[in-house]
DNA sequence: CGCGACGTTGATTTGCCTCAACGATTGTGG
DNA sequence: CCACAATCGTTGAGGCAAATCAACGTCGCG
């Protein structure tokens, strides 16, 4: 088996087991997209109509505000899933840009995709619960250090929490995650 | 029916329709608790082993840092489930506070009965998966407001969001929900 | 080769914080 | 029912972390 599906397939096996004919049934519903560094997943002001698991390469999602500063919301590299969840979850149209920082593979379901999908194995909802579950532990995470920790150390705590992504993504994208700007975040290391 | 179960399970009727049996189950497994304002339902330091489905009354998240300073991770009032979700799913200890704001009513669900529920019922996954879904996009609405809005817009999309909210919380807990001081908060508002 | 993307450095500005003082309100015990 | 203490909100002076703006060096790539 040579199959790009076997890692997505083995992913969700991690929290629901599952048999031959189930895995056949979800990789009905995927498609697959390579994706060049620099091309965009999503827009914003389209619709998102798709998740994207992330089988190779890394990804960023962000938004631009209205005298075009960005604003990093997260990395996302093998094995995890990215989207606007809000624009594909509510039929709205995307506020965001996900965009290849490297050459990448996803491997994408479309919402009337996955509807039928957790229609077809409704166990799948468990799986998305703990995926969520995790993703939300995250995010207090990274509230709870914005308001209370300086720069400083929030970029410590990056560099120890997400080791290997230092070297994949340019420094000014770090700074914009981390709600700085790249002068500031070069002043920062330049010190110590 | 003068249950106050009926609120919890009207509630996820919404999302996940029961039979009246599968309401029974539900139920088996729920416990009340009556917590007076002031209350802490979750202290820093032990095990939150519940999750808490708020009945009736307001209730508070936060932590303290090491230089005493509290910041508040969220309300949540009727209808919102509230707990130290890191510490309740990974069997560590809370590093949060979590406070009655009034007297208030809340149902309780340990890690044990919610897992055996879960079986019971595994529909209860798609329940949870929605729930969480929301969660995800409203923190991350979060993150891209303090990052790009300055304080006082901050302040005025709260006020729109939640209006109720503003009658029910003290103003210095709305600032450190904000992510400011109670003294810049106060600024804000007199100069217009 | 030359241009654009990226990182750094410096001077200046600013949004928000800290600390301190002071009313207003609430609540509580004598 | 009053006195006193907390709790809460406000105001002002001064300070600091981080932003802005501008200039410049370097590298990779078309």
């Amino acid at each position: 088996m040579e199959n790009i599906f076997d890692q997505i397939i083995q992913h969700i096996s991690i929290h629901v087991p599952l048999t031959e004919s189930e895995q056949q049934v979800i990789i009905g519903y995927l498609t697959t997209r390579r994706i060049k560094k620099r091309q965009f997943l999503v827009s914003e002001g389209e619709h998102c109509r798709t998740e994207h698991f992330i089988a190779k390469g890394c990804l960023r999602s962000y938004y631009v505000d209205e005298k075009g500063k960005e604003y990093l919301l997260r990395f996302a590299t093998e094995n995890y899933w990215i989207t606007d969840l809000n624009s594909f979850t509510n039929n709205v149209p995307s506020t965001q840009f996900i965009e290849a920082l490297e050459d990448s593979e996803v491997i994408c379901i479309t919402r009337q995709a996955l509807d039928c999908l957790l229609i077809d194995l409704p166990k799948l909802h468990k799986y998305f619960m703990l995926i969520y579950r995790n993703a939300i532990i995250n995010n207090y995470d990274r509230i709870q250090q914005n308001f209370s920790l300086p720069a400083l150390e929030r970029y410590r705590n990056f560099q120890k929490k997400y080791p290997q992504l230092e070297q994949r993504v340019p420094r000014y994208m770090i700074a914009s995650y981390l709600g700085i700007t790249p002068e500031f975040l070069s002043k920062l290391s330049a010190q110590k």
